[in-house]
DNA sequence: CACCAGGCAAGTA
DNA sequence: TACTTGCATGGT
């Protein structure tokens, strides 16, 4: 239990406010956002995304049906085209078989289960998986990335290069089990994080406070 | 010009 | 288990 995470949520949500993510008019849509923007910036997921939406292909079994080509095109601005048109193929298998078994509230060891279940698909790792869980099916999960480690390291003194589960841990149990603050604040280390944000120096006039309590 | 962006899988030591 | 590399486009 590590009082200071909480104390990091609050500073940053008074800097910037609600985040109100994931945008996207779908869960589906957001399924796929989350494998599209695997080390790619969201302003090219965009464009992305609406080539499919041209294209008419808005749900999972639409996405299946275009061709090789067609979805390579579609992807393109996003980068990574021919592997994500593998990742995103595989990933719209999944939404199909299960979507409609995943349970609106769920114990731990379920959310544990879905959690497995879609780290056996290609293409889906821990960042991904948490992100289709809290984000398209509001499961308590705690969203770790590279700039959670950062944040960690630079502002709270913590190793960095720390594991995933290993720091996914320490937030959950440091803070209350709340799907729109899990919601909430993953989005709002990203805000901070981005390039150009202005007030990204708004955690460094208290890291000293936050280390030292 | 270099560097980064809401990672992952596959290969090597 | 713990690194390293390829993957691709668009913006700064």
């Amino acid at each position: 239990m590590d009082k200071r995470i909480y104390q990091v949520y609050e500073l940053l949500l008074a800097e910037y406010g609600h985040q109100n993510w994931w945008p996207a008019d779908t869960p589906w849509e957001v399924c796929m956002g989350t494998v599209l923007t695997q080390n790619t910036s969201w302003t090219n997921v965009e464009k992305a995304i609406d080539n499919f939406k041209a294209l008419g292909a808005m749900s999972a079994e639409e996405v299946l049906q275009l061709e090789d080509q067609v979805i390579e095109e579609a992807i393109r601005p996003s980068g990574y085209y021919r592997i994500k048109k593998k990742r995103l193929r595989s990933v719209a298998h999944w939404w199909i078989d299960n979507r409609d078994k995943v349970p609106a509230g769920c114990s731990d060891e379920e959310i544990q289960h879905w959690r497995h279940s879609l780290l056996d698909v290609h293409g889906v790792g821990e960042e991904t998986a948490d992100c289709i869980l809290l984000y398209c099916f509001n499961l308590p999960t705690f969203v770790i990335d590279t700039y959670t480690k950062r944040m960690v390291h630079r502002h709270l003194g913590m190793k960095a290069n720390m594991k995933y589960g290993k720091l996914q841990r320490i937030f959950m149990e440091s803070l209350p089990r709340d799907v729109a603050l899990f919601n909430d604040f993953h989005a709002l280390i990203v805000a901070n994080s981005k390039v150009g944000c202005p007030n990204k120096k708004c955690l460094d006039n208290c890291s000293l406070r936050l280390i030292n309590e």
